[in-house]
DNA sequence: CGGTATCCAAGATGATACTG
DNA sequence: CAGTATCATCTTGGATACCG
């Protein structure tokens, strides 16, 4: 017997995946920034108040390991790195939208 | 001062509410499942295997708490409960379905 | 039948300090 | 400027056993 000991028996959906890749403290935040277009590493920390670097870019990491995210880096002196969303990542937009249209309507 | 100690200062969006709402490892199975119609508290435990039945409560009251999710009980022995959506579960439908066919397209 | 009560492990998030 | 490294905490989910 060499199964994963981890492996969790479970239905899935397809809405889960969707889920599960814009599950995470700020990502929604962090989308919605990059909606508006490349912006740098910088940029989005003074968007975000209350983010740590840390955090920020654990958050891009995974944004980038589901390829919804893509980095730039610019290998200078101060460095410079840009994100941008991946045309998978902009295939979300009608997505965060119809989210954020029900959070408008039901919420107070 | 007798503010919240917890307080996370945050810019939000709508759109984080309705990922709340539906965020948890077997919401969005349970909200297809009553998507169907209304349902027992056994129909949806054979429903979804490998859920417990404490982690079934868990969810069920998770999602009654934010009014998605409506609880019937009819005092009877054997005792009987029946979940259904509220109407403001009944809206959720079409995020349901945008992120359903996301993930279709999207994923492997 | 439809739950609760304990106990616990893992993961996600965060505060803080340091770095090429 | 854009990170890493450490350590601490908070939140979720689950295994198991028992109950009206």
């Amino acid at each position: 017997m060499t199964a994963n000991p981890n492996f969790k028996p479970k239905k899935t959906c397809p809405a889960e995946k969707a889920l599960q890749m814009i599950s995470g403290r700020w990502k929604i935040l962090i989308l919605w920034e990059l909606l508006e277009g490349v912006k740098r590493f910088g940029e989005l920390h003074k968007a975000l108040p209350g983010i740590t670097q840390k955090i920020l870019t654990q958050q891009l990491r995974e944004l980038e390991a589901d390829e919804i995210v893509h980095r730039q880096v610019y290998p200078q002196i101060p460095p410079k790195v840009e994100y941008s969303l991946t045309e998978l990542g902009k295939t979300l937009q009608p997505l965060l939208e119809t989210m954020h249209d029900w959070g408008t309507e039901h919420t107070d």
